[in-house]
DNA sequence: CCTACCGATCGGTAGG
DNA sequence: CCTACCGATCGGTAGG
């Protein structure tokens, strides 16, 4: 390769991110401490250093990488063409549980301990989340128009989050229920309940 | 008072109770140390232990002291009589969200930090949670008998759930939208919804 | 209710 | 002049 980083540089930022996010959603981040995370490694922590400057940048990546992959899921949908509001809405959910499902330890990590993060980084991420929220909103706001001029797309749509976040804290993954199964649930749930929402001192829509 | 506690004993602990979980609802119990805890408090580290045998113990009882407060609740709209379900359940939520408004800092230790406690302990309050969770699922069961049937009326109180605690770690209490206005929403759109919800492989209720 | 400490471990960095 | 690491240890602080 020559000069510069070494090939397998990436991949050894990626392992360690890994090894980092089961640590992280287990422990919590200030409940591990970076000589677990090396153990964790088979590193050395001098060598963990070198790969990350600190552990405030190990939560960073993950829940970065994370969020950016729930940015992608939105945008994409949202490009779709020929969907109603409702099926973009189901999709858009069943998308988001599949990758929560998948990225079960830092979906921990995004949103149990990007809250101790420095202002500027947890803005950083902050950011990409209200870009994801955004989107829902958006969807939202297209289905029921009077609750989006109540300032209500973006509650609801953290009432959504907030039904599948949970989801993921207290669903053990072998047990009865699985993801699969709750996701059309949920949609069913959110979508018929939106029908019922009253814009505060509103008529019902008809 | 002759021998034994000093008159102020309960006094004491419940102002280091109340102390200890805004530390802890700001940072996290692993966070936080019991120097600053007993800082806080205006004691002395060994006072502060005098009080409280460890960490632990003071993040149980703030947990264990609300979810008690939860449990009453439930207990009080179960025994509640001439009331649909549907009014049982509006009657229940909105308790709810009051407790969790005034319980702001102890609602975060029981939802994030309760996990990490010594199996024993966390069972104990676990135990308290499902009861709590039980009341709503069994007014659940009543509203959709399908549902129960189906063995969803606990997933579905989780869902519940998921929004209300949701809520108190994304709204801040000088928003826009405060805890009053939005009960009447998330109380909309679940029941709403729940008319929505079908079991798995089964018809929609008529 | 306090000062004075403990064994251990923390996050982070030195030289080579 | 660079990277990828190592064994050892830094100054401070944790819970008790």
């Amino acid at each position: 390769m020559g000069r510069g980083r070494a090939a397998n540089y990436d991949d050894q930022r990626e392992m360690i991110l890994d090894r980092a996010a089961a640590l992280f959603a287990q422990r919590g981040s200030a409940g591990t401490s970076m000589n677990q995370v090396a153990e964790a490694c088979g590193l050395s922590k001098a060598t963990l250093y070198h790969y990350y400057t600190d552990k405030d940048a190990l939560v960073a990546s993950i829940a970065q990488g994370h969020v950016a992959r729930l940015q992608e899921i939105v945008r994409e949908a949202l490009a779709l063409e020929g969907l109603t509001p409702d099926e973009r809405m189901r999709h858009m959910i069943r998308q988001l549980v599949d990758e929560y499902a998948n990225a079960q330890n830092a979906h921990r990590v995004l949103t149990e301990d990007v809250r101790f993060l420095q202002p500027e980084v947890r803005e950083r991420v902050l950011d990409q989340e209200r870009e994801v929220v955004a989107g829902f909103a958006q969807v939202i706001g297209t289905l029921r128009p009077d609750l989006k001029a109540a300032a209500l797309s973006k509650p609801l749509t953290m009432l959504l989050f907030g039904m599948i976040n949970w989801m993921f804290t207290w669903m053990r993954p072998e047990g009865p229920m699985d993801y699969d199964a709750m996701a059309p649930v949920v949609t069913d749930l959110f979508l018929g309940g939106l029908g019922a929402v009253q814009a505060p001192g509103a008529q019902p829509p008809s």
